[in-house]
DNA sequence: CCAAAAACGAAGGGAGCCCTGCGGTTAAGC
DNA sequence: GCTTAACCGCAGGGCTCCCTTCGTTTTTGG
């Protein structure tokens, strides 16, 4: 059942079948599309998919982990990139772009899936980054200087919301929501004093909470 | 049936009871709770709630065109305030706690219930006092001109998704989005070139869209 | 070539919620 | 008081999705 070797070759071939057509479904549909539709679409047997995926979220894990990963990356890129400022903005942007094109990364960037190795490290990795990235934007001065990587993740949330409604129908919506978003974080903006910033473990478990079923 | 009279005065009580269970239970745990539950809460038998309520919708209904109509009060006391940008951001705080404070607002006032009177009147008489507002409070250059009513619904989306996620573990945070979002609306913050505003009726759609059941 | 592994098709049990129907009981209202 | 509306308890059918099981057939890899 391990996804590296040991797997026979039409084994390993119907394996990725199956993360292919959840990728698209969950990415249509959401994480709680019925497996059933991912099985159809992979052309494979709902009993195949349950022998390689035992529970729904080894699923979805096995479709976000890859983009996890390419979040993770686009953090540690834009922590080396030469103007911090415009860097920050340009990862928020491109994060909620991923969001908006798939509904599976919707609803994955800001739920949490306990004891997933595979996800708790690009999650950490891409966290680390963040972090890394907004204390140099503000050290320079482009970067409001209360602003924490736990706003990004209420960003990501917000903008969650706003995809849920606006996905269908007005599909650029999202786009004014970041803007309005990092113009608030702009340093030269006004300022007021803002209430507090959810602590690690209360964002920890707020992400536990949206994941899929409550 | 109707809600006014002709009812018998232990279907009247009843009616009530149901009505209130239901605020209570859509309240907590959203607008997709089981009705036995809201049943079983009003201490009346599924099939008494089903007589007064024959669809979910109804009793949504019956539940949300209270707070709509408080809404809606609210956004006419606002325009009539003497602060228009004190009045236009002290609106916005307190729809959002109105969101905080009850799951039914939070997913109700994003959502649209089409060919529903009790509804539509008070959400189309919210949102022209909204409009009067924001114009207002722009003539007196106390909020950023390209602020528009539009982007006062995307506020309540995007602090949905936040409640969505944070509402048990940090039950405070959605405050510091709002602050964010208010001071992207400051006329002397910071203010970067926005894309454009989804459509009155791209967002009348969204707003179907967001309706439980999808 | 052949044994083992995997996939197949189909069926079925279970859970949760929806909504309806029926016979019997309570209570309102004239 | 008597008619009748409304309530009650409860059973049950339907839907959707979950997940499992079983006997059979295909494919792999040595």
């Amino acid at each position: 059942m391990r996804s590296g070797k040991g797997l026979r070759r039409d084994a390993e071939l119907n394996r990725g079948r199956v993360v292919a057509a959840a990728r698209a479904v969950f990415g249509e549909r959401g994480l709680e599309a019925p497996l059933e539709d991912v099985a159809r679409r992979a052309e494979v047997n709902i009993a195949t998919l349950y022998r390689h995926f035992p529970k729904r979220e080894s699923l979805i894990e096995a479709v976000l982990t890859d983009r996890l990963n390419e979040l993770a990356d686009l953090a540690e890129q834009a922590v080396r990139a030469p103007d911090p400022g415009a860097a920050f903005r340009d990862f928020v942007e491109r994060v909620c772009a991923m969001q908006a094109a798939d509904r599976a990364v919707t609803e994955g960037f800001t739920a949490c899936f306990p004891n997933s190795p595979g996800m708790e490290e690009p999650r950490t990795r891409a966290l680390g980054a963040l972090d890394a990235l907004i204390r140099r934007a503000q050290q320079e001065g482009q970067l409001r200087s209360d602003v924490t990587g736990a706003d990004v993740m209420l960003f990501l949330m917000a903008n969650a919301g706003v995809l849920r409604s606006t996905r269908q129908s007005a599909p650029g919506a999202w786009r004014r929501l970041v803007a309005l978003l990092l113009d608030a974080c702009h340093p030269e903006g006004f300022a007021s004093a803002l209430p507090p910033v959810p602590t690690s473990e209360e964002l920890h478990d707020a992400m536990v909470a949206t994941r899929p079923g409550r």
